[in-house]
DNA sequence: CCACATCATTGAACACGTTCATCTTTCCTG
DNA sequence: CAGGAAAGATGAACGTGTTCAATGATGTGG
């Protein structure tokens, strides 16, 4: 069911960058996947073998580039307090999916619609590495509070950090102008953040958005 | 272009019709355009005449929605301050939505994705009409502030009562709790929101968020 | 009342995503 | 090394949304 021989690991390969250049080159919408076997130098039916529907190159894109933010947020990752460390990495991220804004725009409604239900473990919206980051970036910061509260904090900026790239998706400046404005508001506001996630008032309501959105936190 | 004859207008109803029934009894997705077609006792190809896509029925669906918000909302709004009467929009919104939750959330992409530029006149994300509801939950409130701040205000609202409605969508706690537990939260916000609204720095966040979601506001 | 243009309607056809029975290759076992 | 099972790969076929040339109905001016 999970390991694939070497063969098979490298025509999946094949297959995905076949899709994944057609998706740059083209869109999401109009590449065919008989375009993409042909360019895989594939029969048609043996695409469904590595993804069982068209939507599964997507998400394969995006456990690829939450593999490339994790790793481009940990090695820059600046030693300073939270807040700090949070706008760089929503910086990071939106660094990282910017080349593939208009692929990521055609399938954001699989994402809200009920993509969490298809595909629960590898789910890129609970994405676990992704989410770490986020957590880490409060727990080894400077001053940075115990590990319960890391934790819950870490997971209310995934959150944010969601809605951010939510946004930036929707945003129709050129540029994106307006996310660009949005996080420096943010970076201005972020003192005041900082003070809300002390309140446990605030924090009560956040937990209470993120499970809703994340699902319930898994107990350890 | 515009209009269409009596002839017309009727097949067109028992077209949409068809399709609403339908979408209710199963889903959107698993609907199909020649099920509609057989119900409203029509060819497959007559349905374009009338809807240029399958979305297009969502489109309309939309539209009915808003006009039935617009008129709960209107008939019932509470002779209170602004935020009381907010509060009953969303609630009134959200009651208004609820027997078809499923099947906008299967079109929630749609709407994220590029519906602005596909539906520009009737995008149901810029109703005019929906969006008047709020103007005037604040222009005609007690105490409230002048029109063009009201104006303003409305827009912001508006705004939130989208980011209500998506989260709503979202909402994967039975009942959709999270969201009533949401609007019990902001009800008890609702005071500090309506400082923030008289704070030009917050005004020019919101208004920045506003235009980058909505567009820019019409000039007049 | 007849031509004729406009509107309403049809059904066949197309390309697409997806499925499946079938064939071929690979590799292990006796 | 023979043979068979497992993995890899194929292409035809299905149902879908969508398009389109052709047909039928309707009403209007001469």
């Amino acid at each position: 069911m999970s390991e694939l021989t070497p063969k098979a690991e490298e025509t999946r390969q094949r297959i995905l960058e076949a899709a994944l250049s057609l998706f740059e080159e083209q869109s999401f919408d109009t590449t065919t996947l008989r375009q993409i076997a042909a360019r895989a130098d594939v029969s048609l039916g043996l695409v469904y073998r590595y993804f069982d529907a068209k939507e599964s190159f997507v998400l394969a894109l995006y456990e690829r580039l939450s593999h490339a933010f994790e790793a481009a947020a940990r090695d820059h990752m600046p030693e300073e307090r939270w807040p700090e460390r949070f706008l760089f990495c929503l910086r990071t991220s939106l660094r990282v999916l910017g080349p593939h804004r208009d692929t990521l725009r055609s399938i954001t409604g699989m994402l809200l619609k009920d993509a969490r239900d298809l595909y629960p473990p590898e789910n890129p919206f609970s994405q676990q590495h992704v989410q770490s980051v986020f957590r880490e970036a409060v727990l080894y910061a400077r001053f940075a509070p115990d590990e319960a509260q890391a934790t819950q904090l870490g997971r209310h900026l995934y959150l944010i950090h969601l809605a951010v790239v939510l946004f930036w998706l929707v945003d129709r400046t050129p540029d994106q102008q307006a996310t660009a404005r949005l996080l420096d508001q943010m970076q201005r506001w972020m003192p005041m953040l900082a003070i809300a996630a002390t309140t446990p008032v605030f924090r009560e309501l956040a937990d209470g958005i993120a499970d809703a959105v994340l699902g319930p936190e898994p107990e350890i």
